[in-house]
Parts: C-alpha cells; structure tokens; sequence
DNA sequence: ATCGGCTCGCGCAA
DNA sequence: TGCGCGAAGCCGAT
C-alpha cells in the first residue's frame, strides 16, 4: 500500500539536520488539504509507525496571517473548519497557526527526540524566515516536505532557470515518478487523541481589512466545495484550448483559489486531469499551466530573492527600463486612481472592477492589467509595487508565487524576451486595448462585469 | 487572414 | 561557435 519509499525519502530534506531521534514524530502540518491527500502526513504516519510511536503534534500553519480582507479571511476559515475535523479523526493533538509564537509549542514537543514534520513548501521569503526561525529556537530536528508542488521544487532545478523552455524538460523527465494516485493513509495503531485546542475564528478574521465582501456565486470555500468543483471543472474543460485566452468565456478551471489555500491539492487535480475523458491536446494545455508555468514560478521565488522588486527582473529588462526612467509618462496615477478604478481607460479600470468584486481577474487580463501599471506610474519600482499589492490585496489568489511572478513577467520581462522598443516599456513586452479587441470582445465583457460577482 | 520584423540569451549541436 | 526558439506582444504590409 505505501510503496512510495523512494519518494517518500526525496521528498523531504532536513531543515536542521539533528539526529535521527527516538521520540515521537512530530508533525508540523502547513494549510493543508485532506490529510489523505498529503504526503507529508503519509511520511509523518511511515516514520511514527516505522517506530511505534505515537504522531505527537499538529502544526498548522495557515495563511492566517496574512489576510488583506474579510473575503480571504472567510474562505481561509471555511477550510480551517473543515481541516479540524480532518485532524480529529487522525489523532492530531495541537495545532499552532501562523503569527502563534513558538513558545506556544509545549515544550515536550519542541525538545522531543521526534521529527518536526514540516509541510507545505513555499518559496516565498515571509514563509522560508518563519521556518528557519523555528528551526532556530526548537531542538526537535524539523524536515520539509514539498506537497505544494508535484515535484519537490529543490528536486527539479538547483538554481533560477530562464524559462519555461528550459525547466519543462526537467519536469518532464521526473513527472512519470511523481505523477501518481495518492496511497491511502492507514489509522495508526498508537496513535492517541487529546485535540483540545479551539481556535480564535475571531481574533483571525479581525486581522483581515473590513471590506464590504458580496457572496461569491462562482466559488465556494472548502475542502468538500473544491472536491465538487474540481470534478465539475474537469469535465467542463472540453474547450479549454480554444477558449483559454477568452476572457467572456469562463472556459478556464478556476482551480487557484483552492490550491492557494491549500483546500485542493494540486497532484490530485492534475492526477484528475491526467485520467479524464479529456483530449490530449486539452490535458497536456491544462497541465503545462498547472504543472510546468506553477512550478517555474516556485521556481523563481524560491531562488530569486527579490522575486517582489525591481532587482528580480531579468538582465535586459532592468537595464532597458532604466534607460526610459525619463521618458514622459502620458498618465500618471496614484495607487488610489486604481484601486478604485478611476483611470481614462474603461478597459483597465473594468479589469480592476472585475478584480475587486470577483476576487479574481481573467489569466489574459492580468497581463494587460499590469503593464498598463507600469505605463501609467512613475517608475517600474512603483508599478511593481502597486500592482503586487492591489493583487495580493484583492484576488483570493494573491500572496502567491503564481502572482509574483505574473507581475514580474508582465513589468520585468521575467521569463519572457525582449520586444522592440518603445517609450516606457523600453523592450518589455508591449500590450494594449486594441490587442484584447482584437482577442475578444470587450465590449461584451465590460457589460457583464460586476454583474455576475 | 497571415506574415515578417522587432530583440535577447540559454541550451544544445557541432 | 552558431543556431533555434521562446507564455500570451504590436504593427504595418500583403
């Protein structure tokens, strides 16, 4: 049944090396999906029962810190909900949520002989420093375990690749080992239940900014929703090919806001896809999105430090930027002009109506979005920072690598090449309204936008 | 509707 | 060392 050994090994790493020790393992869990669907509870389960040993603890380490707005706060909590009844029925007896102080971990568990079982991998800088602080101030040796990506993101590529083309043939050489069904979680024989940590729902919400939040029709959080919707999604995706690109189309799956909060795990979504009914053409389309553009951007985060500023950019985009540091800006405009959409282009400023009331914004839109940004701000550093903010602010997907780096090929060339020239932009690539009408029709989608929030 | 030019640098073949 | 080609481009010519 568990036949992963192999994998499970690779898989994880040491963050501190300590001994292999004799206590029980202790199983730092991050957001997280079903327990069933994590490998990381599987590893913890394989070590505990390698050694009869009870698993000792639950970390939990939601995104609960960092929550722009009440909608994100409530789609966080609906999951958390239901992620607590996934822990009680696998013995998980304490949880410590992010932002808790380490001393809130009982000291048996943070000086044990056990494994601290690190889950969920993440790339970003806030997440890397909160676990090398733990590591620092607990003697429990912890390990990681990459189940944020379908191959450990240290496995496919030790440094930054360049693009998509240069990191798809390492994917692609690992993905038929690590492209599998997930084994099933077996009930640990000494396994003991003494969960009885509540957790303060309204301490957490009352970190979120108090926005005015509209039901969401197209989304609805939870482990058991995004179940439903993932099995909808993927037999809806039949014009995927066709339609991806088409903003008036909803032929996209949707997917993100689940897998960022972790209430979808994203194996099982590309393993759903991988054995559908699907043509070829659309389940190789949709997984290059899931599997190779997600993990390239785990990809630049992780080995790219300033994945969120102006020295992340690629070579020729920040040396041709600062050569049109002076060209003069047309339109200029504050972050308040469009936060609340208050630009002279309809087009843009439905986009950010759009973003604001659906808690997302179409894949194709976001492009144009952002490089009108750094056309109408002052400098790349401005536009970046401006655009990262409105979109970990206001998409239910932000604070995610898939959003840093978006931002960071849109306005710093990242993972794209140059174009010709032109005031601004320098040799970034170019994009404007005449282009979208020229992809679909915007009229059409200006008139359904905020409608259907 | 389709094509070429614009433009950079990685990875690989030679 | 040379060459092909890359996440989504635009624009003007045909």
């Amino acid at each position: 049944m568990l036949k992963r050994d192999n994998n499970r090994d690779r898989r994880s790493r040491s963050v501190h090396p300590g001994k292999r020790g004799n206590g029980p393992v202790v199983y730092w869990m991050s957001r997280d999906q079903r327990a069933a669907d994590n490998w990381a509870l599987l590893w913890a389960q394989q070590e505990a029962m390698s050694r009869n040993k009870g698993l000792q603890v639950l970390y939990c380490y939601n995104p609960l810190d960092c929550l722009p707005t009440l909608r994100h706060a409530l789609f966080a909590l609906t999951g958390l909900a239901e992620l607590q009844q996934t822990f009680i029925s696998y013995n998980i007896d304490f949880i410590l949520l992010e932002g808790d102080p380490v001393e809130t971990i009982p000291s048996h568990l943070a000086d044990c002989g056990g494994h601290l079982l690190a889950t969920d991998f993440s790339p970003l800088r806030t997440k890397r420093h909160q676990l090398e602080q733990l590591s620092e101030q607990i003697s429990t040796p912890i390990y990681e375990i990459d189940s944020h990506n379908i191959i450990p993101a240290w496995l496919i590529s030790d440094k930054k690749e360049y693009g998509a083309y240069t990191i798809r043939p390492k994917i692609n050489r690992l993905l038929p080992e690590y492209l599998t069904d997930f084994p099933e979680l077996q009930p640990h024989p000494t396994g003991k239940i003494t969960f009885d940590r509540s957790i303060d729902v309204s301490r957490l919400a009352g970190r979120a900014r108090n926005q005015e939040v509209t039901e969401l029709s197209w989304l609805r959080p939870g482990e058991t929703a995004a179940q439903a919707a993932m099995l909808h999604t993927v037999k809806s995706l039949g014009d995927y090919v066709i339609n991806r690109n088409d903003p008036t189309k909803n032929a996209q799956s949707n997917m993100s806001p689940y897998l960022h909060f972790g209430q979808l795990s994203p194996q099982r979504l590309a393993w759903e896809v991988y054995n559908s009914e699907l043509s070829l053409e659309v389940r190789e389309s949709y997984l290059e999105e899931l599997i190779v553009r997600r993990e390239l951007a785990d990809n630049f985060c992780y080995y790219e430090a300033s994945y969120d500023r102006f020295e992340g950019f690629t070579d020729w985009a920040k040396k041709s930027l600062d050569q049109h540091r002076c060209d003069k800006r047309e339109y200029r405009y504050a972050l308040e002009h469009f936060e609340q959409a208050k630009t002279h282009e309809p087009l843009w400023n439905g986009c950010q109506i759009d973003l604001v009331s659906r808690g997302k914004l179409h894949g194709y839109l976001r492009m144009y979005w952002a490089k009108k940004i750094l056309e109408w701000t002052g400098s790349p550093e401005e536009a970046l920072e401006y655009a990262i903010t409105l979109n970990d602010t206001y998409s239910l997907d932000g604070s995610d690598p898939n959003g840093y780096n978006g931002v960071a090929w849109a306005i710093g060339g990242v993972h794209d090449r140059a174009w010709k020239e032109r005031p601004v932009f320098g040799k970034i690539r170019y994009m404007n309204e005449a282009g979208c009408r020229r992809k679909f029709n915007v009229d059409y989608y200006l008139e359904n936008v905020s409608k259907s929030s």
